[in-house]
RNA sequence: GCCCCAGUGGCGGAAUGGUAGACGCGGCAGACUCAAAAUCUGUUGCCUGCAAGGGCGUGCUGGUUCGAGUCCGGCCUGGGGCACCA
């Protein structure tokens, strides 16, 4: 090899050369071998857009340094890839482009497939799914009659979010701040006929099992808390004034303020409000009016909290003769508690509110501490907080817990309420009014009603010949689809032409990974439980509620339904932070890309093609609309994908975001070069390992070696608990300590042989194409991929020597070398002995001197 | 409004209550070169001093401690989640 060829390090050769040879190896194949512990990591799956984003990258190049790691830990490794294929970008492009959606997303995955093999990502193909095969969806197809016979499906009609740019129903968990989460559009309340999921049937478990999550961020655990939100109150019934036995039921967590209420309001959806309606023309304007104020936050905000008498009253069965009128107002909903409340406006800010605007008296029953019973009032602010139960009969003199407490036993034991849980957490509508999506497997008939589709009829496979050219869903339009027969009653029926809500298919894809593609069986029960639950889950933290609440509620619900024998489908939880860029604007405000720009003299930027200035922004996650994107294709075929990994993986930790930068990429790439050029160098004048070694270079060969197997020592310790970046530096770190040496001629020669090794074998699972080129430029004839982690000598981890500082009054005096473990005493002595120390103390004698062995002598003056 | 998290050099970030700033980026100086690129070496928290040294430093402010970036209280700023949830 002449020099100039060896002086350059070509990612495109060297990475290709490699993946193929893993691919021929099979390297990454997931055996189903018992002798080895078995590990499951898996990366969430991507959604075929067409190409990979850098979200995409650091995503899959932290699974992959978590899979390769395991593996050379001897773990017994599954490691899959595969599509969420379904979705509306793929109809978006069908009604764009013509393009039928199908033939789009199997382009897609090629093109993506193609991209993540570039990558050099350590993952099973031979296991690879894509959702929208129907030997995918088959299966949940056959799940969803299952959850039918068990009571957690069911259809429901009920006001539901409508998204009118996709033309079909969301999801709670799918509309943030009152928009669709894709549309962005604000949604509208539709009364329609939904399937539903009785997610709410795990509120309790779904809860009370996030305690047992411990490898989840709690942040997300805490995300999933909050969105359950499980209230403990009080339901209780208060009779219709001159209705005999009516009565209206309310939810209350603060039963303690009963005698604090001075309204009782309904929701304009409630039964109640719909009956005062029908001889009330007044009330139906009303009504119909709140309709029509949005759900979007700013129209919470600053929508009015409205009420309307209905002129009915009732009596409050805590307060003997106590009469309260009856309100329908528009901040009740229907859908939370019982769709009533009661108002103690005197200790809830909105019932305050509405007090003060509708003249109703304001009553305080709780007295904050300390506060005085004949003067206390509240003005514009209610009272919330913690106090002592007045005013309140039988209450009177309670703390508010106490006071809770006895006002529910009074009630229950007058019988007319009772002790109630209640959740936030709504059943999930599935209906999608879509073309790409999984058919749902019903059959109406005009005769039998909802039938299922037998069970010998599945899959449900969607029609190809589909157009596109009208709005709303073709497979409601398609001529001939949805006509069947009944499959009870054999007269004509209608297809049910709702798909499911695409969140479905990712709710058990991790289960589906669990046995081989071989036959088409989804996943048996065995493979489930041979591979399942997750052992490390990586993704974004976006899916906080969505993906991981649905997938953990799937999980309960196939365990109940005989498929799996798991609780929990993800023992581990990593979510990575964004990928941020820059972001740079232009004379015209217009957002600009960073290829749009040109360096000026002296620092700051140009846009290219006008010459005109440009305002550097903050760093945002990478948009196409902020135009802050730096498309991966481009940095892997430039600097290869070590570069790219190396980079995701040294400057920020995972969880955290990240900032990507030229000078970033710039930097893992030129470490790229020198860690192969350090090598390369070597090789030629390494002696054979276990070669004798000259013993004036022993002190030399001694050093390194500490170093390295200190190395190894901290590198494991790192990886274990996903700190990438430190991991990183301290590899850095060692090859900075190599390359001090590399000039130290013979010496060199002796120690480079072992710690270049294990340089190169604690960089493999995160530039692996390097650290498998390099391994065979070390001599070596097989794979580094299939070769063991090292391990560090515990002889040369351990220090005779300690570096210990040396404090007065906690300020840093000074350092000592001290022998590992010496006594107290000792230790005491040489840090008085020190000079610095002596002319601080001033011939003082110390008023006390605390030692931490091996860390730390403070001399208190 | 409620809940949570984070504030450390010019920048990304390191630091089981025990030497703040590892590692990298950027900067500065130098070597190599006709020159540049690449590479290598040194240096780089701030103030002060010729120097040895000294002083100040982890958003602000109190506290606990022999010792606080780290623990506790109050505040400020930024970010995230939830939001008529009774």
């Amino acid at each position: 090899m002449s020099s100039s060829e060896s002086s350059r390090y070509s990612p495109a050769e060297v990475e290709a050369r490699w993946q193929a040879e893993w691919d021929k190896r099979g390297s990454f194949v997931a055996r189903e071998d018992d002798t080895k512990p078995k590990y499951y990591v898996l990366e969430m799956f991507p959604y075929p857009s067409g190409r990979i984003h850098m979200g995409h990258v650091r995503n899959y190049t932290l699974g992959d340094v978590v899979a390769r790691y395991k593996r050379a830990k001897g773990f017994n490794v599954l490691h899959p890839m595969g599509w969420d294929a379904f979705g509306l970008p793929a109809e978006n492009a069908a009604i764009e482009r013509g393009v039928h959606p199908a033939k789009w997303t199997h382009e897609n995955i090629a093109a993506m497939r193609t991209q993540l093999k570039s990558m050099g990502l350590s993952y099973d193909w031979a296991r690879e799914v894509a959702t929208c095969d129907p030997s995918y969806y088959r299966h949940e197809q056959k799940m969803f009659l299952e959850f039918l016979k068990a009571g957690l499906a069911y259809r429901k009609e009920s006001w539901v979010n409508w998204d009118p740019a996709e033309n079909t129903v969301l999801a709670n968990e799918q509309v943030v701040d009152g928009k669709g989460w894709r549309s962005g559009v604000p949604v509208e309340k539709r009364l329609l006929n939904q399937w539903n999921l009785k997610i709410t049937h795990y509120a309790e478990e779904l809860l009370s099992a996030l305690g047992k999550l411990e490898r989840w961020p709690d942040k997300v655990r805490l995300m999933q808390e909050n969105w359950i939100g499980r209230s403990e109150g009080l339901r209780l019934r208060f009779p219709i004034v001159g209705r005999n036995g009516e009565t209206v039921e309310v939810y209350t967590t603060r039963p303690d303020t009963l005698y604090g209420a001075s309204f009782v309001a309904v929701s304009i959806d409630h039964p109640l409000a719909a009956e005062a309606a029908k001889t009330d023309a007044t009330l139906v304007e009303f009504i119909a009016d709140c309709r029509h104020t949005g759900t979007s936050e700013a129209a919470i905000e600053t929508a009015e909290k409205k009420g309307y008498a209905t002129g009915l009253t009732v009596t409050n069965p805590m307060v003997d003769g106590q009469v309260l009128p009856i309100y329908v107002a528009n901040f009740v909903l229907m859908e939370y508690g019982t769709g009533a409340i009661f108002g103690c406006p005197a200790h809830d800010q909105r019932d305050l509110d509405f007090a003060r605007k509708y003249k109703l008296p304001v009553k305080p029953v709780v007295l904050p501490p300390g506060g005085d019973p004949a003067t206390f009032a509240v003005g514009d602010t209610a009272y919330t907080d913690d106090g002592t139960a007045y005013n309140s009969g039988p209450l009177d003199g309670l703390d508010v817990t106490r006071a809770k407490a006895k006002a529910i036993d009074m009630m229950e034991a007058k019988g007319t309420g009772k002790r109630a849980v209640t959740w936030r957490l709504r059943d999930w509508g599935v209906s999608r009014q879509r073309y790409w999506g999984c058919p749902i497997p019903i059959i109406h008939c005009g005769s039998c009603g909802v039938v299922p589709v037998p069970e010998k009829d599945l899959p449900v496979t969607l029609p190809e010949d589909v157009t596109f050219d009208a709005p709303g869903n073709p497979l409601e339009r398609h001529p001939t689809w949805k006509n069947v027969s009944c499959p009870t009653c054999g007269k004509p029926a209608r297809r049910e032409t709702d798909t499911f809500d695409t969140f479905f298919e990712s709710s058990w894809y991790f289960a589906r990974f669990a046995s081989p593609n071989t036959q088409d069986r989804g996943f048996t029960r065995e493979a489930a439980k041979r591979w399942l639950p997750v052992d490390q889950y990586i993704g974004g933290v976006e899916h906080a509620v969505l993906h991981l609440l649905y997938s953990r509620f799937f999980t309960r619900a196939l365990r109940d339904c005989g498929y799996l024998d798991i609780d929990e489908p993800f023992a581990g939880l990593l979510t990575q932070g964004m990928v941020c860029h820059e972001t740079y604007k232009n004379a015209d405000k217009a957002w600009i890309s960073p290829d749009d720009l040109t360096r000026k003299e002296g620092g700051g930027w140009i846009e290219t093609k006008t010459g005109g200035p440009v305002v550097v922004g903050r760093s945002e996650k990478m948009s196409k609309s902020k135009k802050n994107v730096v498309d991966p294709a481009h940095i892997i075929a430039t600097y290869g994908a070590d570069t790219a990994r190396l980079f995701m993986l040294s400057d920020s930790p995972p969880e955290r975001d990240l900032d990507w930068t030229e000078a970033g990429i710039d930097g893992a790439f030129r470490y790229l070069n020198r860690l192969w050029r350090m090598v390369g160098a070597a090789a030629d004048t390494l002696p054979p390992s276990g070669a004798p070694i000259p013993n004036k270079l022993a002190p030399i060969v001694d050093d390194l070696r500490r170093r390295a197997h200190r190395t190894i020592a901290d590198v494991t310790g790192d990886l274990d608990r996903f700190h990438f970046n430190r991991a990183v530096a301290r590899i850095r770190e060692l090859t900075n300590a190599i390359a001090e040496l590399v000039g130290d001629e013979e010496g060199a020669l002796w120690v480079l042989r072992e710690a270049l090794e294990i340089a190169v074998r604690l960089v493999g699972p995160m530039m692996p194409h390097l650290a498998e080129e390099l391994w065979h430029t070390l001599g070596h004839k097989t794979l580094l991929a299939g070769a063991a982690w090292p391990v560090a000598d515990p002889a040369l981890v351990a220090q005779d020597n300690v570096t210990v500082a040396v404090q007065i009054n906690g300020k840093l005096a000074g350092t000592l070398e001290l022998a590992k473990d010496i006594d107290a005493k000792a230790a005491e002595n040489a840090a008085l002995a020190m000079p610095a120390v002596q002319s601080k103390l001033a011939g003082k004698t110390p008023k006390k001197v605390v030692v931490v062995p091996n860390r730390i002598v403070n001399v208190v003056a």
